[in-house]
DNA sequence: TCATTTTTGTACCGATCCGCATAAAATATC
DNA sequence: GATATTTTATGCGGATCGGTACAAAAATGA
């Protein structure tokens, strides 16, 4: 199914590709800011091609938007393997996020989702859902884990996963929020350290 | 010194009145989408008015990230009134930034400086250090009240106000993105109350 | 009353915005 | 090779952008 030859001229780019580059020009520049001449050229891509493969410029951004969360949810999952300790799981989290948060080429660029659909997100409903769903999933995926964790007895039986879960997200968001804010590398590290005591208990490791 | 008479025309409006209107259009729009036009018709001010007032577009925001901050940072010394305890103070701090987070008139608006100036931040080094400074300020009042914490036995002697006030904050970032995401008052509530329980210790009220 | 100073309103500026019309280029099918 | 179909490239077009020139309006000072 994947070279069932169309007819007519076959496109000279990938798309994925394209998103990628797409993606970052929003990143920097968030989406109203984003102009289809940057997008145009960061991707290589003239106008109508980017119109043709990808609709107007809001769907292009939902596209990069959906790219970014699949790999967030990735990179979440790699972070939670469940073969390591609860304590190593969300250190891993953190980690993963501020890798992700402070490779930027002028200043950090933070969370993408946070960073800039946040802004579109009063006016943009779809931007809003997305946005909405996003932090969800990434919740309920850390709460499946804190969930776990009761059962095995790395948390007590008193603890609730899913408060747990929304905490452990909420320094994340802190994470992102101050990442794009400017904080440097050692403070974040600091919060995200703190940040594993306060969820897991500060006996273990 | 307020009422020198200046010669030539006096100014048909309140300065402070016209910055509280933009800033409601900055809130909604964020900083790029919000246009002079939108701004001058919610202020009743025509473009020449508010470029002799307030300057340029970015120099206006400014001024409207100023006053929400401001604004923010009475709010905040308001709910940690020392002579309440911790726990109160926390859950004060929490229940003014819903206040202030869920006002909007389509949709929930969250919190003016991340969901707006964080897009901006990469981009407009003095928005950045806007939006820094801002953070800073109130991770350290929130120190200042962790400290007298400390000091009058309501945390133990071991407690790290610094990380604490963080992490206290890190709550309320979250809170204020999950506001403009379209998250439910129940929802944050709940995540309030979850955070009141994680920084004060459940054992308490 | 008249000159001076500041604000206000209209109208406009060049630049940029997003999207598309049109035609050439490159493939598959007949 | 001819036709159909899709992508590419150029360039335009109406709308909107942020900012300002200019003159009328409204106050003070002489």
């Amino acid at each position: 199914m994947k070279d069932e030859k169309k007819r007519g001229r076959p496109r000279g780019f990938d798309a994925k590709a394209a998103i990628g580059k797409a993606r970052e020009v929003f990143w920097d520049r968030g989406f109203t800011a984003a102009s289809l001449d940057n997008l145009s050229a960061a991707t290589n891509l003239n106008r109508p091609s980017l119109y043709g493969a990808f609709g107007d410029k809001e769907e292009l951004y939902l596209d990069t938007l959906e790219g970014y969360r699949e790999d967030s949810m990735d990179v979440l999952a790699d972070a939670l393997d469940p073969s390591l300790p609860l304590r190593e799981n969300i250190a891993r989290v953190y980690a993963g996020a501020l890798a992700i948060y402070l490779h930027g080429e002028t200043a950090a660029r933070g969370c993408f989702l946070i960073g800039t659909a946040a802004a579109e997100a009063v006016q943009h409903v779809r931007i809003r859902e997305v946005l909405g769903r996003s932090l969800n999933d990434f919740d309920d995926e850390i709460e499946n884990r804190m969930q776990l964790a009761v059962e095995r007895g790395e948390l007590p039986q008193s603890a609730d996963p899913q408060a747990l879960a929304k905490l452990a997200s909420a320094v994340m968001h802190s994470l992102a929020v101050r990442a794009r804010a400017g904080d440097s590398r050692e403070t974040l590290e600091a919060i995200a350290r703190s940040g594993v005591d306060m969820i897991c208990g500060r006996e273990q490791g």
